[in-house]
Parts: structure tokens; C-alpha cells; sequence
DNA sequence: TAATTTTGTTAAAACGTTTAACTGAGGGCT
DNA sequence: AGCCCTCAGTTAAACGTTTTAACAAAATTA
């Protein structure tokens, strides 16, 4: 049905071979023959089939991308964006992306994704927190792996991570700036990698400002940062300290629950109090106030983790490489000038 | 490197057709063999290549699925959520999807997606709306077709649609059931045919309840339906007909633009005028009031087509289908009682 | 002119799988 | 015994491509 080589073949009368080199510009092959053959190839519009060429070379040209079903279904299109990063950087290297997901309660002897039995893929791009368990299967077929916005526990992977101390340092000092002294912390989940570091990018920002860090403003456990944690934790928060003047939450999920609270509680923002989230989710914008924050460059991690991916597969193997992509404030109402120095 | 039949067969000691004959359940073979063979199938953890099989089925087991860019690079995920549909039901049927945009400005002559050129899909799902050019393009390689959210005007191919007219109407007479009498349409991008339906709709629901059309209640033009848009339309709304008491926005994005301007003209919500959109967008839980809306089952397109895709493919060829995805009422906090009774 | 090198092309094997056609062994029938 | 089945498994060709070794012809050298 399809064209193949054999029809470029007969049609520019020489051997499938010699259609085959001139494709990949052989040195041997008169300059004549190689226009023909173009020609031939341009007019029957061929393209060399992608299965036979995964059969002869062993690389099906795939790339797999892992997320685990909790991150893939949550509203908020986090990873749906570092999929787009890498899906747009892939197609620049002429690759092609199989997406699955996985069990976020994945364990040892568990399927793993098709892609991989079947061996479909080339390499294998893993983003945001997966169960270890995969690690362990996955490592039995010696693919290059890369890890986007998650940095497993054990062995050493090149990867791609959010500069999250950074983030929590350019936060409090925003508040800062804006002459806040009792700012406090917001967190859920509070063990992950990436909330913890916000938190040790909070405590630092403050310490650097001579500031002394105070538990009181912290408010941490490992529940889900969402929404529902945010409300009850900002209850909890101006219950025990009800001086603070600004609020870091470490996610703009939680910040909206606080936000929730806040307005309810008749405290106005950023009057009262000054409030900014962290990750720049579509969300803030139809707040009222529209919520200050600190934004990620989602398809950034993706398109990071590509390329470290494409680094390995033209194995210009060097050590696995760790790459911090950095964030930005973005400033909009939900923070102001503290007034606490009247107080 | 990795396993093949091969190994297989000489673990099992028979032919390689023996352990191929095994895994497709041929009839011809004793149950000793079939045994035996499938004992080492599991003990080396064989899977069969997915190239290899493409290429002596001439199927590939991956759908392409295509986007415009413009479509891709917005902000409101509706697209990615009718992608993650269809990768899910592909996932129950053992096919993966090749995702890939499109300039939507494709002419005729431009090069087609990779995919397409290298064989590489068995099949392809267009969600939105795309160039007409591509189809001509697309048309020569006689590859099953399956459209979501957008119909081609020319062509006959199975296709899902948002019940946009119900959609419509369920707007207008959820405001009705709350005794509004003068109700508003506002919509951009008016000839886009999902929008124009909305319209449909509207129209319709009142006429049904006796209302009579009033063109003054409706700001329609071309432009792209966005927030922006909607400002204004409500501006040009309410300066042309102050007295209307509730108004359905063709989409969400335009209600948050109307709500934005509602709110600066000190109009509040539902008390003053009641707001409906369509989509069910992420945003709307974050805005004070929340949105009511019309919510459209984003994924459930992706899934519809991906059936459509599949049914192609395992040639029940029956004509093509258009199947259409219900819609709800979303009923939030912009929409209430009217209180122009009393006036 | 003969020997050698260079140039351009091709035949054939290989990649991993499927399957139609085939082979032999063991019955069961005349 | 001779014939024909059936059963269980194998051989070999095919899918579309790449690539190496082989080959023929042309060009160069001696």
C-alpha cells in the first residue's frame, strides 16, 4: 500500500541498496544517481518506515514519560505542562513521546508500562515523585533514565529540579522589602523535597535579614498541600500568632485556602496582611486579589529533562548532570507595604 | 541485549515458530509445549518487539493525535484534558498515542506531521479546530480519521461534540427557574460553530419559556472569546440595556471578564445580576462568587474518540458516527434569585 | 599492456516477528 | 500392507530497512 524503498527503487532503476545510501549520503554514489534518486524520493514522497528502521537499528525513536495516576488526574495541570515542555523540546530532536502513568502505589513485581516490555522506547523521562519500587524494575533494562521536579532517594540520576531554596529566599525577601517583620510559613506535605526546601529557602531568607526564625509562624505537617490544608492551616496560624503581617504558603493551592480563610475572617489583603503562594498556577489570576507568587517555568523542566535525555542517548556520556531551573517573583496584589510599624 | 524469541525458543528447545505459534494460541499445539514455553516466557520476562510485529502486521499500535499550536500553547487546559482522555481509553486498548501540534496556519504543501510521513500511527484524532488544508494533506494516506470538538465542514468522518445547544439552553432556563426575565448573551467568536450553538441554545431556551429575542440583549462579534472581550461586552452590554438582570457568557473566560467588570462598576453578584458561563473551567472555584457554569465532560471527549478511532480500526465499519457529550449545570454562587420582581 | 587502485553499484545478511506450507509420526480404515 | 487422516511441530518466506562484503568497471600507475 505504502511506498517503500523497493518502489524508489524500481522507479529510479537501481538497487534498493543504493536508495538506501543515498539517503544517508554515502560517499560512493555518483553525483547523477543521487539526484535521481532524490528526485525519484521526492516525487513518490517516501519516507523510510520508522518500524523497519527500530527492527535494524534497535531504537524505536520513543521516548516514555512516567507520571503517576494522583499527579496525572489533580486539576491543577502541573505536570501537564512539564509534559508539554518535553513533548516540544522532543519534537525538535525528531523523537516522539509515550505517555503513560503508573500506580502511585506501584510495588515490586507490578507491570510495568507496555512501552517498556515491548521495548518502544529509547529512554524514559520520569516526572514528579513515583513509588521506588518502579525504580528497582526499571533499572533491569539498562535504560537511560531522567528525572523531572522529583530526585529519587537512591542512585544518581541526572535531573532536572525547580530552584526551590531560591524560590523560598526570593519570597520572604519580597516581604521583606515591603518592610514585613512577622512573616510566617505555610506547608503541607512538608517532607516532600521540593516544600522542604521552600521551607529551608524561608528560614534562610529571614535569618539573612537578621530576623529571628519563629516556630509559632511555622505551620507544617505532611497532609496534601491543597486547598482544604491551607484553610484549616491558616485557622490554626492566627489562632496561635495572630501578630503576623505576611503569610508564605508553600504552594498557590494552599495560598488559596488561606486566602479563603482570610476573606472570611475579614482580614483584608494585602492590608492586613500580606500573602504570596509559590508556583504560578492559572488559578491566581481571577483572584481577588489576583495572588503574588513565585512562578516555575513548568514546560522549562521538561524541556530541561529532554535535553539531558537526548545528552545521553548521543552518549556524550557525561556524569549524570543535575540542572536548577530558576524562578521569579511575580508580583501582583495580594502583597503590600506592612503596616506594622505603627503598631 | 535484550530478549528475543529466540532466546525463548532455545530455552524451550523448539523452533522459534513454536514459541510464536504459543503466545497466539495456536490450536495445533500440545499442551506439554505450551506449558513448557510459557514457563520460560515468564522466567526470561519475554515480550514480543513492537517493531518487529509493526512491521509484518504494517500496524504500529499508536495513534497520532493533533493539535493547532495555538490551541496547545493556551492557558486553559481544555485541549490537554480531551488529550488525557483519549490516552486513557488508548491505554485500554493497547495503543499508545503520538501527540503532535500543527501550525494553524497549515497550508497546503507544508510538511505533515512526522508521524504521518514514517507510518508511524495507525490512525489519527484532530482535536479543535485545524485548517482545512491539512485534511487535504492528510486525506492521501488513507488513515482512519476520528475528530473531537470540531467538524470539518466538508468530509464525512465520526466526530464528538460538546451538546452545546443543550448546553444553551440549560443556561437560559436555570436563570428562568430563578425568575429572570431579561437575560443577556455574550459571546465572541461568534462563527465558530461550538459558539454559535451556545447561541442556538440560548435563544431557543428563552423563546421556549415564552421570552421574547431581544438583539439589544445580545453583544456578539468575532474576536477571540477571552477575557478581555468579555470586559468590554459587558461594558457595551450595560450601557446599551442597564435594566437586563442576569447574562449567560458563551464561555468562561468571557464571564470572568464580565465579572471583573461587574465588580468594578460595584455590581454585585448574583444580587444585582446573575452569571452564567460554559466550560467549567479550573478558575472558576477560585473567583468570589464562584462561577456557575455549564460543566462539559473535557476527557469524555477524548475517550468518545478514541472509541470512534478503535471501532474504525477493528473495521466494524458502519457509517460514521457523531456522537454527541452531555452537559450539566454547574450551579455555583454568580447565580440567584432575580430580584427585579419588585421593580 | 598489465597490474593496481579507485569508484559506483549490488547481493545478501541481519534486525525480530508471523504464518502458510510443509514434514513425519502415529493412528485408524479398508 | 497400503492408504489417508490428524496431530505437533518446523522450515522458510515475508515485512522494510541498513550495511558490509563483493564485484565490475573505470581510472591510474608502472
Amino acid at each position: 500500500m505504502a511506498i517503500t524503498i523497493k518502489d524508489v527503487a524500481k522507479e529510479a532503476e537501481v538497487s534498493i541498496a543504493t536508495v538506501s545510501l543515498v539517503i544517508h549520503n554515502h560517499k560512493r554514489i555518483s553525483p547523477e544517481t543521487k539526484l535521481k534518486v532524490n528526485r525519484i524520493i521526492k516525487e513518490l514522497n517516501y519516507h523510510p518506515s520508522r518500524s523497519a528502521r527500530g527492527l535494524v537499528f534497535q531504537k524505536t525513536g520513543n521516548i516514555g514519560f512516567i507520571l503517576t495516576e494522583d499527579h496525572f488526574l489533580r486539576s491543577e495541570p502541573f505536570y501537564t505542562r512539564v509534559f508539554i515542555g518535553t513533548e516540544f523540546q522532543a519534537r525538535q530532536y525528531e523523537y516522539y513521546i509515550l505517555f503513560t502513568t503508573i500506580s502511585s502505589t506501584f510495588q515490586v513485581g507490578d507491570k510495568l508500562p507496555r512501552f517498556i516490555l515491548e521495548r518502544n522506547v529509547d529512554g524514559i523521562i520520569i516526572a514528579g515523585k513515583v513509588p521506588s519500587a518502579i525504580l528497582d524494575g526499571l533499572n533491569k533494562y539498562n535504560l537511560p533514565i531522567a528525572f523531572a521536579d522529583y530526585y529519587p532517594p537512591e542512585g544518581n540520576y541526572p535531573v532536572v529540579m525547580i530552584d526551590n531554596i531560591s524560590g523560598g529566599i526570593l519570597a520572604v525577601q519580597h516581604l521583606i522589602g515591603l518592610k514585613h517583620k512577622k512573616i510566617a510559613f505555610i506547608g503541607g506535605d512538608i517532607e516532600h523535597p521540593s516544600i522542604w526546601d521552600r521551607f529551608q529557602g524561608y528560614k534562610s531568607g529571614i535569618e539573612k535579614s537578621g530576623i529571628k526564625f519563629n516556630p509559632d509562624y511555622c505551620i507544617t505537617d505532611t497532609d496534601c498541600p491543597n486547598r482544604e490544608n491551607g484553610y484549616s492551616s491558616a485557622k490554626k496560624l492566627l489562632e496561635k500568632s495572630p501578630d503576623i503581617t505576611a503569610i508564605f504558603a508553600c504552594n498557590d493551592a494552599m495560598a488559596i485556602g488561606v486566602m479563603q480563610y482570610l476573606k472570611e475572617k475579614e482580614c483584608s489583603i494585602p492590608e492586613d496582611i500580606s500573602l504570596i503562594g509559590f508556583d504560578d498556577v492559572e488559578a491566581d489570576l481571577s483572584l481577588d486579589p489576583p495572588l503574588s507568587t513565585i512562578g516555575v517555568p513548568k514546560a522549562e523542566l521538561g524541556i530541561e529533562a529532554m535535553r539531558l535525555m537526548s545528552d545521553m542517548l548521543n552518549n556524550s556520556i557525561t556524569s549524570p548532570k543535575k540542572i536548577l531551573v530558576p524562578v521569579e517573583l511575580v508580583q501582583r496584589r495580594s502583597t503590600g507595604p506592612a503596616n506594622n510599624d505603627h503598631l
